[in-house]
DNA sequence: CAAGTCAAAATGGGGA
DNA sequence: TCCCCATTTTGACTTG
């Protein structure tokens, strides 16, 4: 498409802050029902913190992985692998508080003594129950598809398995092993971090100064807001499109509304974003026509 | 409470 | 490896 490169790429690039969002000025999360909600969306550590804190199943893959409770973090790597995570019912990348972590979504094992099958809630637990029947290798493949995993997937390989060790030694200790699932494995789903109300304030007012951050300010900002670098690489390329995007709406809905006034054509004011749309179907300002829609 | 809506996080392609 | 951009998908919210 190349629909033009912004001025100042890859430069720290002081500029205007941005225009309000668009229709819920940064309210990313209405802090009230967000926290009450049950979660729908669960990193692996959130399965295995449980077990680790029951049974310390999880002590033999301790060594750096989620189950290392001595420190009260989690230590999952996060999306680039760079970062350590934070507790895992408050990790950066589903920030829900503790309580709604497991308050409403709760794993725990079934108590049949030996058993350490997981009963997972509600939807989403039921899904990651099912992968996770799958054995070894549906954690892995669970893991390494993405799902969701920002916090557990690990740029390279070679990170990887040393993530995976606590969940490994996890399900070897499983006795009988789990039984491989009949059925295919779903697509797994990728889960959308909702960001918390302050991260998203601080992500706003460093993008309002800076468009576009370097490496360092990047790890340094990801760091003091408890995300992954590759969150806020995301966040501020988010920004930057929705930025422009509603300039470029802004800018047409003007011209068009110029050229209504000046000439003739009154009963088609989208006209021209009609041509537009003839040359470019896929304009992305097309599918914010707030300016025009109440002409048609 | 299910269905619909919408903003935004994440993904992936392609370019530099 | 970063970027832009389009798109997909999710999650929060609204509505009936």
């Amino acid at each position: 498409m190349s629909a033009g490169a912004l001025p100042g790429r890859r430069q720290s690039s002081p500029s205007s802050a941005p225009a309000a969002m668009s229709r819920s000025p940064p309210a990313p999360q209405q802090p009230s029902p967000a926290s009450s909600r049950p979660r729908t969306s669960f990193l692996i550590q959130d399965i295995l913190w449980d077990g680790a804190e029951r049974g310390a199943r999880l002590d033999r893959g301790r060594s750096r992985g989620f189950g290392s409770a001595g420190n009260g973090e989690s230590g999952a790597a996060p999306a680039d692998g760079r970062e350590g995570g934070s507790d895992p019912g408050n990790h950066p990348g589903s920030p829900h508080p503790t309580g709604a972590s497991h308050g409403t979504g709760t794993a725990r094992e079934e108590d049949t003594g030996e058993g350490c099958e997981l009963l997972l809630e509600p939807a989403g637990w039921e899904w990651g129950r099912e992968w996770i029947g799958n054995g070894w290798a549906g954690i892995r493949e669970w893991i390494g598809n993405g799902s969701g995993m920002s916090l557990m997937r690990s740029g390279n390989g070679s990170g990887m398995d040393q993530e995976y060790a606590p969940v490994q030694s996890y399900l070897a200790g499983c006795d009988p092993p789990l039984p491989a699932s009949p059925r295919p494995p779903k697509p797994p789903k990728r889960s959308r971090a909702a960001f918390s109300h302050s991260q998203v304030i601080e992500l706003e007012r460093k993008f309002s100064h800076q468009k576009y951050l370097s490496a360092p300010e990047r790890a340094h900002l990801a760091r003091n807001l408890q995300l992954t670098e590759t969150q806020v690489k995301i966040w501020f390329q988010n920004r930057r499109y929705k930025t422009k995007r509603k300039q470029v709406t802004a800018e047409l809905a003007r011209s068009d509304t110029a050229l209504a006034g000046h000439k003739g054509h009154p009963e088609l004011p989208g006209a021209s974003l009609l041509a537009l749309r003839a040359t470019w179907p896929y304009l992305p300002c097309l599918y914010y026509l707030h300016g025009w829609s109440p002409s048609w």
